[in-house]
DNA sequence: ATCCTCCCCTAC
DNA sequence: TAAGGTAGGGGAGGAT
């Protein structure tokens, strides 16, 4: 089931067609542009600066710092008090904070020696996740005279070096290694270790060497050649772990804030921009192939390109802050107050707000330790050029009062200022400052709303001296950050924004609120925040050019003329009315990729190979946020018609925007099963490759990914099993088999397993691939769910059920993909619907997006796209077994929700219509909780998995269950996790009182455990043990800190979350934790607390946190009611 | 009315 | 030579 749309042309608006940009104005109104139109840029006496590749590169480094202060500040609060363990802690940790790494040896060997031209004449390109890192990698060379490239060129890179080698990679580098060696990075680091260059013999990949030995030139012209280029895509295993998603490096600048304040400032007035002669004059193809130059910097040139470009993108570093941001300091969502939305939402109260802003932030921080350059006009970019494109990311005063701005090409800033000094990008410097200046903050005040990397809303309503704290707040940045920040203060957030305007630089400004009138009168629109280019654009057109004429205009003609909302936001902001709060945290509604640089395809496999490192991008994206998502949106720039070669080197010009979108029945975080989808969408445009400028990935209709550590894993496997197995009079057998028509809803509940295990029977087996060994995680859990199904014990009931001969008749070929039930494909897991898709070699997401297309009455306007099996074929086959598929289901709807008559919940509109027995269709509160706790949980569980679920959701749901259960069900269902009811299983069984007896039952269970949180338990075993008589865990906990580098988990293998010690540890916490809510919620407090400094430290408690708190929180609920909230703020407050 | 998709706009 | 990303708000228009 896949909701397939129609794409449509657009015209971009927002990155400007290089210098024709003002040529907007004929596309009509939504042209933004700008863009110095002005080839011939002063040449003044620019002094260049090598700046290059300086400046980046070491973002891991501060990373690791970061982590290692993070490390002894929580380790001072933690032992708080204990003060001579904190010296010992500090003892034992090395200069980074973790045991020695492998170059750290590798420097202690140079030591010795001088190795300073080892590695003379050799040039290594690195490729994806390596030990040492990356930076760690190009810093050992650099000392030891060899040569780093960030970009792979055959011609300049000698060596090729990689760790782990996924088979995608094997086949990236067959097509693009072009012969030379690929060896692990332990060739240089023992080369160091021995101080001679050691034959890479012994350290090439094996994989490859076979693969690949030594490709002739015809050979390598076939490999890319041969449309095996695309097979591949569907054979890659995609590891996420080398994505570039912690990766913060870069540089860059766009043009896109360019657009309305730029055409303002700009030195060539706004009728004054020129068109650009070249694509007035293009007639021709405007195809020209890139130098070598070029092509080395592009898609064409470099295996790893997506990874590459954002390590280097400034807008992807200040695109992906807030990501970082939350990951440290947490959501903060505890904090939250209720919402007022909206502009004019109208709110009695009150309030002071404060809007922090760094100064000139990039260029600050670059400055901050370089006295000599202030006074000096200053700007951050890539480029020094006084010919370039590359664009200014921020400019300091001086520069400004040049005219020079972010956004605007170096060429351009350079004619308007030829002092102007270029300073490079600062990543990790921009990365810790902005860490500096949120502690600042938070330290403060616990509302804060973190607007971007260097900006922040605050609530300080109630301070009794505002702009005596403003200037506390600016000395203490100042005296951390060595840069600056101004301070706006007033009434609400939009005239606390404009207040810092007026403050800066290195100021503070507060408008009253009998001020805000006179204020606003004098205003531009353009100045009011939300109006950008377009608007201004707009409203000129209508003659209003300042607030006190947009007042004017009364508020029905606005939102007639521009919408309600946006109607309502101007006349509101023409007033100085803004009620929108401050907002701690927001969630997530959608994650996606996309590069518009550096994009160029000669060849079909070209592009499959950007969109798969794009899904791979998306994919390793939601992972680490621990979602999943439903719709894919696939965004094409599309050169246009008649443009040429962008002026901005590599950019992508003028362009027309693609977008097309298709709907899953199931989430999915899956790079494999989004690249089917993407490469779905992609074909469907049947674009010249040629052509493409641009391409991006989004997934929206996110979930939180439950079932990565219960639902669809091993634990449930086994419950399941164990259930139908050895306890057919256990909850889920007995009801059912005893009585049906009591319990109709089980059965229909259990109809959907059944009718799963109806289609899958058939070929589960054989739809698992036979080299088991290498197969991830989530293959295995595919497999597992195939077992599941197939054990179904009630096949008596209602279809037919194949027998175990039969089954096992059926093991060595697939049936015919028509045989498949096309509706109960839709309602399987995406791990399922995945499996299969392999089987079927992508037959079945074709099919599943065709049948939806066909069901909703949308069309493909490219037939050719489509499957070949005909739709009367899939239908037909269904037709039966959809009557009562859809039928039972409906019941199972009925049955939950007596009361109401939606239409969706009607049989009939199950039976005929859009056909989709999409559970997820159903929103919660159509779901009857009486009948819903009545089932056995794992029956609710998969009840609960079927209904859509947003973030918490479920949890709130199974609330609910739970306030309904009885005490011990209650108390089960809680201990199982919330949404799962997983203690049947034995293993599970094993975690059940897990403080029960002395010591308690926990100590003995750690010994046997392996794996993440294995170190952990037997670690505070050890302290549990130290303590004469340990009276809470918190004190065992502290103790047990200074060993806490050894408490994290590195590596985490793929299961990790659903290992028994993470189990165990979860329990372990969520157990103790139940017995201390109701007398004594400080001990309860700390603890929470004490987890969530772990969890900035590392990604296995992160975990735990995301499961524990909001647990906690809704038993604490229970017992002391609403508005009680556990956790206060991420960073200890109070 | 309300939802959905496909955009555009805005901000950093 | 260069690194024009990311996410939310919201409007238009169609389906229900
Ligand atoms: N088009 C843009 C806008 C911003 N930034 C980066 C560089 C800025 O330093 C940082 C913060 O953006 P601000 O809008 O706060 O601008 P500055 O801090 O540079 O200047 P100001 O003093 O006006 O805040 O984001 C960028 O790279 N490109
Ligand atoms: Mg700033
Ligand atoms: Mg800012």
């Amino acid at each position: 089931m896949a909701v397939v749309s129609q794409s449509r042309v657009v015209q971009d608006s927002r990155i400007m067609m290089d210098s024709a940009s003002g040529r907007g104005s004929i596309l009509g109104e939504k042209r933004g542009g700008v863009a110095m139109a002005d080839d011939t840029a002063c040449n003044g006496n620019s002094r260049p600066r090598k700046h290059k590749n300086e400046g980046f590169g070491d973002f891991g480094k501060y990373m690791a710092e970061k982590k290692r202060k993070l490390s002894l500040q929580f380790q001072a609060e933690a032992s708080d008090g204990v003060r001579s363990m904190m010296e010992d802690a500090k003892f034992h940790l090395t200069s980074d904070g973790k045991p020695p790494s492998n170059m750290d040896v590798a420097n202690a060997a140079v030591v010795h020696r001088d190795l300073t031209g080892l590695f003379d004449g050799i040039s290594i390109f690195v490729d994806g996740f390596t030990i040492p890192s990356h930076q760690e990698l190009r810093e050992l060379m650099l000392k030891h005279g060899g040569r780093f490239e960030n970009y792979f060129s055959c011609d300049v890179v000698t060596h090729i070096i990689c760790s782990t080698l996924p088979d995608s990679k094997i086949r990236d580098h067959r097509s693009f290694s072009r012969g030379l060696p690929v060896v692990k990075p332990s060739w240089i680091v023992d080369s160091i270790s021995c101080g001679r260059v050691l034959p890479v013999s012994s350290y090439v990949h094996e994989r490859i060497a076979r693969d690949h030995p030594n490709q002739s030139t015809l050979l390598r012209f076939l490999d890319s050649t041969k449309e095996d280029s695309n097979n591949c895509l569907l054979k890659k295993d995609v590891h996420m772990k080398n994505q570039s998603h912690n990766v913060h490096n870069p540089l860059a600048s766009s043009h896109t804030s360019s657009s309305k304040k730029d055409i303002e400032h700009s030195p060539v007035s706004k009728k004054g921009l020129i068109c650009d002669s070249k694509i007035s004059s293009a007639h021709g193809s405007g195809l020209e192939s890139p130098s070598e130059y070029a092509r080395s910097h592009c898609t064409l040139g470099d295996a790893n390109f997506v990874q590459n470009y954002f390590k280097n993108s400034r807008l992807h570093f200040i695109g992906t802050w807030r990501t970082r941001y939350q990951n440290r300091f947490g959501t903060g969502r505890e904090n939250q107050d209720q919402q007022h939305d909206g502009y004019s939402t109208s709110d009695n109260m009150f309030r002071t707000i404060m809007h922090v802003d760094m100064d000139c932030f990039f260029v600050s921080v670059a400055v901050r330790n370089r006295p000599e350059l202030v006074g000096k006009p200053l700007a951050v970019c890539h480029s020094d050029k006084t010919k370039g494109t590359a664009e200014i990311s921020s400019s300091n005063y001086t520069a400004r009062a040049f005219g020079v701005k972010s956004g605007m090409f170096i060429r351009d800033a350079k004619a308007l200022c030829p002092d102007l000094e270029v300073v490079p990008y600062d990543f990790e410097g921009y990365e810790q400052v902005a860490d500096e200046f949120y502690d600042i903050l938070h330290k403060h005040c616990k509302r804060v709303q973190a607007v971007s990397c260097d900006e922040a809303y605050v609530d300080v309503t109630g301070v009794e001296d505002p702009d005596f704290l403003a200037s506390q707040i600016r000395k203490e940045i100042n005296d951390l950050t060595k840069c600056t920040a101004s301070v706006g203060i007033a009434g609400n957030l939009l005239m606390a924004r404009i207040a810092t305007k007026k403050a800066k630089p290195d100021g503070q400004f507060r408008i009253h609120p009998n001020q805000v009138e006179d204020f606003l009168s004098h205003m531009s629109i353009e100045d009011l925040p939300g109006v950008g280019w377009s608007l201004q654009e707009r409203l000129n057109r209508k003659g209003i050019y300042d607030c006190k004429q947009l007042q004017a205009i009364p508020k029905e003609i606005l939102q007639g003329d521009f919408g309600v909302k946006t109607g309502d936001m101007l006349w509101c902001y023409a007033r100085g009315i803004d009620n929108r709060q401050v907002q701690n945290y927001q969630e997530r509604k959608s994650i996606g990729a996309e590069v518009n640089w550096g994009v160029r395809f000669n060849s079909p496999s070209d592009a499959h190979h950007f969109l798969t490192s794009l899904c791979e991008e998306v994919s390793g994206r939601l992972q680490e946020a621990f979602l999943i998502g439903r719709t894919l949106t696939l965004k094409i720039k599309k050169r246009k018609e008649g443009a040429r070669e962008p002026e901005k080197f590599m950019g992508c010009g003028s362009c027309d925007n693609l977008s097309k979108s298709i709907t899953l029945g199931c989430a999915t975080n899956d790079a494999q099963v989004m690249l089917r989808v993407t490469k779905q969408i992609f074909a469907s445009f049947h674009l010249d490759i040629h052509n493409i400028r641009g391409m991006g990935l989004q997934v929206t209709k996110l979930e939180q990914n439950v079932s990565s550590v219960y639902t669809q894993g091993q634990q449930h496997q086994k419950v399941l099993e164990a259930c139908l197995q050895f306890s057919p009079k256990g909850n889920l057998g007995k009801k059912l088999l005893d009585d049906e028509s009591v319990h109709r809803s089980n059965a229909t509940a259990l109809s959907e397993i059944q009718d799963r295990d109806n289609l899958l029977h058939i070929n589960h087996q054989h739809a698992i691939p036979s080299d088991k060994k290498q197969k991830s995680f989530k293959e295995k859990k595919r497999v597992e769910s195939f077992g599941k199904i197939r054990k179904g014990p009630f096949s008596g009931l209602k279809q037919p059920f194949m027998s175990k001969e039969k089954e096992r008749q059926n093991v060595s070929s697939l049936p015919h993909y028509s045989e498949l039930d096309q509706s109960v494909l839709q309602s399987l897991p995406p791990e399922i619907i995945a499996e299969l898709d392999n089987a079927y070699s992508g037959a079945v997401i074709q099919n599943l997006t065709s049948f939806k297309t066909h069901v909703t009455g949308k069309r493909f306007e490219e037939q050719e796209s489509f499957p070949s099996i005909p739709l009367q074929n899939i239908l037909s086959n269904t037709c039966n077994e959809k009557e009562d598929h859809f039928g039972v289901q409906s019941n199972l709807i009925q049955s939950l929700d007596p009361k109401q008559s939606v239409g969706r919940t009607q049989t009939s509109s199950f039976r005929d219509g859009n056909g989709e027995p999409d559970l997820s269709s159903l929103s919660l509160s159509q779901v009857d909780i009486a009948t819903l706790e009545e089932l056995p949980y794992d029956v609710r569980e998969d009840i609960l998995r079927s209904l859509k679920t947003h973030k918490s959701n479920a949890l709130e749901l199974v609330t609910e269950v739970v306030e309904n259960s009885n005490e011990s069900d209650k108390q089960e269902l809680l201990l199982s996790g919330g949404s799962s009811g997983l203690l049947h299983c034995h293993q599970e069984a094993q975690l059940v009182g897990l403080w029960d007896g002395d010591p308690p039952k926990w100590i003995e269970l750690s010994k046997n455990l392996q794996g993440a949180g294995a170190a952990f338990l037997q670690h505070i075993s050890k302290a549990f043990y130290a303590h004469e008589h340990p009276e809470s865990l918190s004190c065992i906990l502290r103790d047990a800190m200074h060993l806490r580098e050894f408490l994290m988990p590195m590596h985490l293998d793929q299961a990790w979350e659903e290992s028994m010690s993470f189990r165990c540890c979860l329990e372990l916490f969520k157990q103790y934790l139940l017995s201390k809510i109701s007398d004594d919620l400080e001990e309860v407090y700390i603890i929470l607390h004490t987890v969530k400094r772990l969890a900035t430290e590392a990604i296995f408690w992160k975990r735990i946190v995301q499961i524990l708190v909001p647990f906690i929180q809704e038993s604490v609920k229970d017992i002391y009611g609403g508005g009680f909230s556990v956790m206060t703020t991420g960073y200890d407050e109070i």
